[in-house]
RNA sequence: GGGCGGAUAGCUCAGCCGGGAGAGCGCUGCCCUUACAAGGCAGAGGUCACAGGUUCGAGCCCUGUUCCGCCUACCA
């Protein structure tokens, strides 16, 4: 083959987009389900449509694609599917914006033609996020791409809503929800996000009915809502109160009265006065109350939160205070200041609460009463709770379970009607004849139906009224939480309710990765979908990532401008950067604190790795030769026992979704073992021409490199394919290749006994090097000593290796210590330096340094400054005397060597003879140093 | 209010079955040594939050405390 010139440094830009190119074009990414191997499937969180690229998608992304490439490699049949989120509320509203920029309004548009409206939006930019997600690389099946509002897709949410009904899971009724009422919409319990904050408590005097200048004083932290109490509630058993159960109080600034009433379960006696105003229009806690007591409901705010005219006539609220349609901050305003006015305010005190804000767009949720659908959840419940439970389903981290299961125990129905054009409809018909009173036009092209009114729920509109064979109908105008299609996205992707081919390979789906933020919104609704309507788990395991936050550990928003953009992170450093960033960082359990210099490390570690195969490259000039493992040079039998334990290493953090340790095992190989020392070790060989080394060692460079990208492949899946395609390789593309697997023939476990010799030599000497201020250059001459026959024997087949990595020249290697009868005994010959300078004063200049029984030796200059390395030679001195004399009290205590066990006691033997051993050299060392610098000073 | 997680080098974090405290980044010194200055070599830096307990032995196990984060909840 010829030999491709590399540029001096990596430049992800060109490379990326044209693999990736490469890479469609071959249709890698198609699945099939004729293809070989077991099923291995992933359907991706769908992002909505309006969404563009944040750290979150690309931490998801690359997670995903990292479990696709490897499980690709490994030869399963792979499927990655992809697809996208109509997200109603969200892309209603950034239509709407548009529209009122061009002075119209849905309303004024009509439903028909502002949903067509949407669909032109989404042609033009729902798009932009699927080609983000390729910028990352991602290897899905982009033929298979979805939408939440495909026909295939849309045809299942109608079953299952058909389904659910035609089993009683679901109903329709009048009830107090959350409310935004800046989406006008209401919200299901999940879609309230709380906000500690420090409110007020109003102390208000309610005058009973039979004697005004009694009163009861309730606490409250909503006075406006006050104007449509129906009760105020006491507690039972509470002496100071009890005996008013019955009467009645006197409603401040209405005409009303209204009964006292006991109950237990609303009233904490400690709490403020110990009574309670009961607004069952307004509290979902009030709400329940006023159901105990047959109380009725007053609505006083509209859907656009403002006080309600009509509501205010049935609260008989004084037409003076001038409430009709002020926004509910201003009524409250007006409403203490009228208590406050007519002596009916007793005191305000400030009040740690917990106020409720519309995920989507921050407003304050209004509990609000209206006609919604819901679903009957317990049980769907009660099934998800068993798959977690018993394992079918596991949640990694495990830490999740509980908290998993401790909301699914206490679900609470889930309202799933939106008042909002943009989604799934509900396919419910109402007959125009049967429910004529039921069927209100609020507002121009805007309806609401009452709870009164009686739906045909069916999968296409009925033709006649089964009750009075009426033909004309209106449809139900809500539409369906998104999270209701998304719940279905696992088995609707794959064609369901058709019995597919794809449905039948692929589900259930084995892996899903996701952030915490939807483990409730989405994930725990799969699990109750897929397992209601396939009956199996929608996926066997579920991966829960961290949030990625800024390097001060804040949440990244638009708003702090503290958020990275992951494409200009990859324009900037390259995508393979950014990838194994993420992975490098997701530890289990933990959130990312992204800072951009980590991102630059590894940018530079991709740098390091090209440059790496620059130089194989470069150096592949002659013939190669492919020995058996144990009868290659030893550098190759080092490193290929260390890619063996990388390989290993990698595949288990894999099967284990450690992403974190399974990028800093590759790190680790592939940068301080194969470019710090292989391709240093292999250099004079390279150099050998045409020798057999020569030959074996050009066979292992190019075949472990080979590997090694192969390897990293999942985590940087450019730059692997990049090289791989430069050095000598079988097949088109790494991808298609198999993930490397251990070879028991590599494990060589003499090298790296041998190979721990040689670098703490090099070590040596390079310490020493560098203490003694010899310029790297300069080559040293120096002496080896250590402690066996047999280290002494590795160390002599070593010798040109270390005198190349060491930059000098080895005098001698000689066995210096022997301990005999616990006693230390240094070889005078080694201290004599024999060889090197025999004159008695000669001999004494030397610098020894020693680690773990192996001990060099550099000859000291004249001009060298003897105090620096007098001080760390102390000081390395100073470190094995006090380990020493910890491990020496240690096995003096009759308890540890009694109760240890025998391997720990003899590790701990052997420790302190090297230590003793390592202690003797220096302080000799010590010695002759000082000895040294009186001479200099004499 | 309940639950969960965290506290280890200047920063971000690993640390398995309890047995010699690690990495990356940053920092210091030397070096543009023919793969790489986005680099090489060497080095400094730690009371493992605090207090008890279990154990021959605790960063790791148990109890309590403090601080921080997250989730969750109907004290008006």
């Amino acid at each position: 083959m010829s030999v491709r010139q590399l540029e001096k440094t990596y430049d992800p830009t060109q490379v990326e987009e044209r693999w990736y190119r490469f890479w469609t074009e071959k249709g890698y990414f198609r699945a099939s389900v004729d293809r070989q191997g077991s099923p291995y499937s992933i359907v991706i969180p769908p992002p909505n449509i309006t969404g563009s690229l944040h750290l979150g998608h690309a931490l998801n992304t690359a997670l995903q694609d990292i479990l696709i490439r490897w499980h690709r490699m490994q030869g399963r049949n792979v499927l990655w599917m992809p697809g996208t989120d109509h997200a109603g509320i969200a892309t209603q509203n950034v239509v709407e914006r548009q529209l009122m920029a061009e002075g119209t309004s849905r309303e004024r548009l009509g439903r028909d033609k502002f949903i067509a409206r949407v669909w032109e939006w989404k042609a033009q930019y729902g798009g932009i996020i699927v080609q983000q997600l390729k910028r990352l690389g991602a290897s899905c099946d982009w033929e298979r791409l979805r939408f939440t509002m495909d026909e295939g897709l849309s045809r299942a949410v109608r079953e299952v809503f058909v389904r659910l009904y035609q089993e009683g899971l679901l109903y329709r009724g009048e009830r107090l929800i959350n409310w935004c009422r800046r989406c006008v919409t209401a919200l299901s319990d999940i879609e309230v996000e709380h906000e500690e904050i420090t409110g007020k408590l109003y102390h208000i005097r309610y005058p009973l009915a039979d004697d005004p200048t009694v009163h009861l004083t309730v606490a409250t932290t909503r006075p406006e809502t006050m104007l449509g109490d129906t009760a105020v509630a006491v507690h039972p058993d509470d002496s100071r109160y009890n005996h008013l159960i019955g009467k009645k109080v006197k409603l401040p600034l209405t005409a009303r009265e209204i009964p006292i009433v006991g109950d237990l379960i609303l009233v904490d006696r400690k709490f403020g006065t110990g009574a309670v105003k009961i607004t069952p229009g307004h509290d979902f806690n009030d709400f329940e109350a006023g159901e105990r007591h047959n109380l009725p409901r007053i609505a006083i705010l509209n859907q656009h939160a403002q006080m309600d005219g009509s509501g205010l006539l049935d609260a008989q609220a004084d037409p003076t205070l001038n409430l009709t349609l002020k926004p509910v901050h201003q009524a409250r305003a007006l409403v203490v200041e009228a208590l406050r006015e007519r002596g009916f305010l007793e005191k305000v005190e400030d009040h740690k609460m917990a106020l409720g804000k519309c995920y989507r767009c921050k407003t304050v949720v209004e509990p609000y009463l209206s006609p919604q659908w819901f679903v009957k959840i317990k049980p769907l419940a009660e099934p998800a709770i068993k798959a977690v439970e018993e394992g079918r389903i596991r949640l990694i981290p495990e830490g999740w379970v509980n908290n998993y299961l401790g909301w699914m125990r206490n679900i609470r129905d889930w309202c799933i009607s939106r008042q909002i054009w943009w989604g799934h409809q509900i396919p419910a018909w109402y007959c125009r004849s049967c429910n004529e009173d039921a069927i209100l036009e609020t507002s121009q092209n805007t309806f609401t139906i009452t709870s009164d009114a009686k739906p045909v729920v069916a999968r296409a509109a009925p033709a006649h009224c089964p009750d009075c064979s009426a033909g004309e109908f209106i449809r139900d105008p809500d539409v369906l939480d998104t999270w209701f299609s998304s719940a279905l996205w696992p088995f609707s992707t794959l064609g369901w309710p058709e019995q597919t081919p794809e449905l039948k390979t692929y589900y259930p789906t084995s892996t899903l990765v996701t952030g915490l933020d939807i483990l409730f919104f989405w994930v725990a609704r799969m699990i109750m979908m897929g397992l209601k309507f396939t009956g199996e788990v929608p996926f066997r395991d579920v991966y829960i990532h961290a949030l990625v936050r800024d390097a001060e550990g804040q949440k990244m928003s638009k708003s702090k401008g503290n958020v990275m953009d992951p494409l200009s992170v990859m324009e900037k450093y390259g995508t393979d950067a950014l990838r194994f960033t993420l992975a490098a960082m997701a530890s289990p359990g933990r959130d990312i604190k992204l800072a951009e210099e980590r991102i630059e490390g590894y940018r530079n570690f991709a740098n390091k790795i090209w440059n790496a195969a620059r130089f194989i490259l470069m150096n592949l000039d002659g013939p190669r030769e492919a020995a058996p493992p144990a009868e290659r040079p030893f550098p190759d039998r080092w490193i290929l026992s260390r890619l063996n334990y990388a390989i290993r290493a990698v595949n288990e953090a894999l099967d284990q979704y450690r992403f974190d340790q399974a990028c800093s095992h590759a790190y680790q190989f592939i940068w301080h073992e194969y470019c710090d020392w292989y391709l240093e070790l292999v250099k004079p060989a390279l150099q050998a021409g045409d020798s057999p080394d020569a030959r074996r060692t050009r066979q292992t460079l190019v075949e472990s490199f080979e590997v090694a990208l192969r390897l990293l492949h999942p985590m940087m899946p450019f730059i692997s394919e990049e090289l791989w395609q430069a050095v000598p390789h079988e097949g088109e593309s790494i991808l298609t290749r198999p993930y490397p697997q251990s070879i028991p023939a590599w494990d060589c476990e003499a090298a790296e006994v041998a190979f721990t010799l040689l670098e703490r030599s090099v070590t040596l000497v390079r310490t020493g090097r560098s203490l003694l201020s010899y310029p790297p250059g300069k080559s040293l001459e120096f002496h080896v000593g250590c402690t066996s026959d047999h280290d002494m024997g590795t160390l002599k087949d070593l010798k040109p290796l270390i005198e190349h990595l060491a930059r000098g020249s080895v005098k001698h290697i000689d066995k210096i210590i022997s301990s005999e009868g616990g006693k230390i005994v240094i070889s005078p010959k080694f201290l004599g330096m024999h060889g090197m300078d025999m004159t008695p004063e000669g001999s004494q200049q030397s610098l020894r340094l020693t680690v773990e029984g192996l001990t060099v030796s550099i000859v000291v200059g004249s001009e060298v400054d003897l105090q620096k390395v007098l001080e760390q030679v102390v000081k390395r001195r100073g470190e094995s005397e006090k380990e020493a004399q910890r491990i020496d009290a240690k096995l003096a205590n009759a308890d540890f060597t009694g109760k240890a066990p025998p391997e720990v006691v003899a590790e701990h033997e052997q420790r302190l003879r090297t230590l003793h051993q390592d202690h003797a050299l220096l302080a000799s060392s010590e010695q002759q140093l000082r000895a040294m610098a009186r001479m200099r000073q004499g």
